[in-house]
DNA sequence: ACAAGTATGTTGTAAAAACAACGAAACAAA
DNA sequence: TTTGTTTCGTTGTTTTTACAACATACTTGT
């Protein structure tokens, strides 16, 4: 069963989260007095969040490892994310009251996690808690961030075929590295399962996208032809 | 070409805007003195925002419409969203320093458009712009909302083929109802096209799965079957 | 009521993808 | 080096999807 944790999180591991970033240690006391946060430890396969739940809190793991679940009409489950220690998790719902959380939250192995209620990160207290604007900076960043990563994702999703799935990735990533040469953070299986297709048949198109002369590659090296070819 | 629009905007129509919710019209001037927003008009077809642009400014569409727009590496163009009066771009780029516009910004027709300034939407000024609080609070459920409607997006399109896709959307939909006999807020036209599939050939999976005793439909309204058949 | 237009279901065919199975190359460990 | 493992390309088969074309039912405007 979970259990109120002992407050022992070390300043040291704090402010090089996502969240906490930007704050000194010095700082942190002060903070964390203001937003008053929760501490709860979890055994492993314990629920932290269950679905249907209107939360108001947003998490953040201590240590361990937690796992978004998602559970379907029929009960076929699907594991959505995978946490470790200084991930956040429930701030997509924690600030749209009534709106019930479509994913259970279950630490995958002993875990410790931090809860913080969002109208305290929101709410501006004292004057001299003026940290609470770097809290706010990063939540919204973070929010931003993960806004566009799915964005980019749905936007080669939607394509209707696995050839322009492939080169809707490629070319986001060529205009990342600001290169028609540039390099890929996955091996064949990982985009396979990043672009939602089968290994084989990418492989297959990408080859004969090769052969047509669209692009060039070597493992994760690609280069995209952008010239006229005769 | 654009040109520094006069600031004629009306606060009845400001507080009805996701931004602005829950601000009266009696504190709109002070709030609005303190973010500091800059005006500009623009003529049908011109740019807005720039692909590759660094923005620290988020956008709101005053009147007129406003397209968002992909260009791939061969020159493709794809229309991302389509907004309207009330609407916000630019909210999940502004927040991150450094990270360039994957998409370009367009005024569809001839638009006025609001711009303020990351920096003094997040920056607390004197205590008497309280209203603040409530601007960063909407921008933050803002941001939410999107990060939701995105995630459960994804969640149906990352299935491999059509009767998962819709088992993903009707389950999802189901759950939102929090019944197992729900309305859905498309025809199969606008489904096939929120799921990335051919209208007939999804018509045609539903017909299959209602043959197999799955669910029934009637038009828009559905009836999942979760009991055992016989 | 009537006509025109729209939405939905149905069918057959062609194209594409998933799947399975395998060989070669690259890599890592003993 | 040798061995075992992973990655990647390749091929053939089966399943699924896209596409086109059309029939029927429903809607809307007159």
């Amino acid at each position: 069963m979970s259990t109120a944790g002992s407050a022992q999180v070390s300043y040291a591991f704090l402010k090089k989260t996502a969240l906490f970033r930007g704050t000194t240690e010095a700082e942190l006391p002060t903070l964390l007095g203001c937003i008053a946060p929760s501490y709860r430890d979890f055994a492993k396969n314990e629920m932290i969040l269950h679905q249907g739940e209107d939360i108001t809190s947003i998490g953040m793991v201590l240590s361990g490892r937690v796992q978004i679940i998602e559970e379907d009409f029929w009960g076929n489950r699907n594991i959505i994310a995978d946490l470790w220690a200084g991930d956040v998790f429930g701030e997509s719902y924690a600030f749209l009251p009534g709106e019930l959380l479509r994913v259970s939250v279950i630490a995958a192995e002993p875990s410790a996690v931090m809860m913080i209620d969002a109208r305290h990160m929101l709410e501006i207290c004292s004057s001299a808690c003026r940290f609470h604007t770097r809290l706010v900076q990063n939540l919204l960043a973070e929010s931003a961030k993960k806004n566009l990563a799915l964005t980019r994702k749905l936007s080669h999703m939607s394509k209707r075929n696995t050839r322009e799935k492939l080169l809707s990735y490629l070319s986001s990533q060529s205009l990342s590295a600001g290169s028609d040469l540039f390099e890929i953070p996955f091996n064949r299986q990982q985009l396979a399962d990043y672009l939602c297709v089968d290994r084989s048949a990418m492989s297959n198109e990408l080859c004969k996208m090769r052969d047509e002369g669209l692009l060039t590659f070597e493992r994760s090296s690609f280069h995209l032809m952008g010239e006229i070819k005769i």
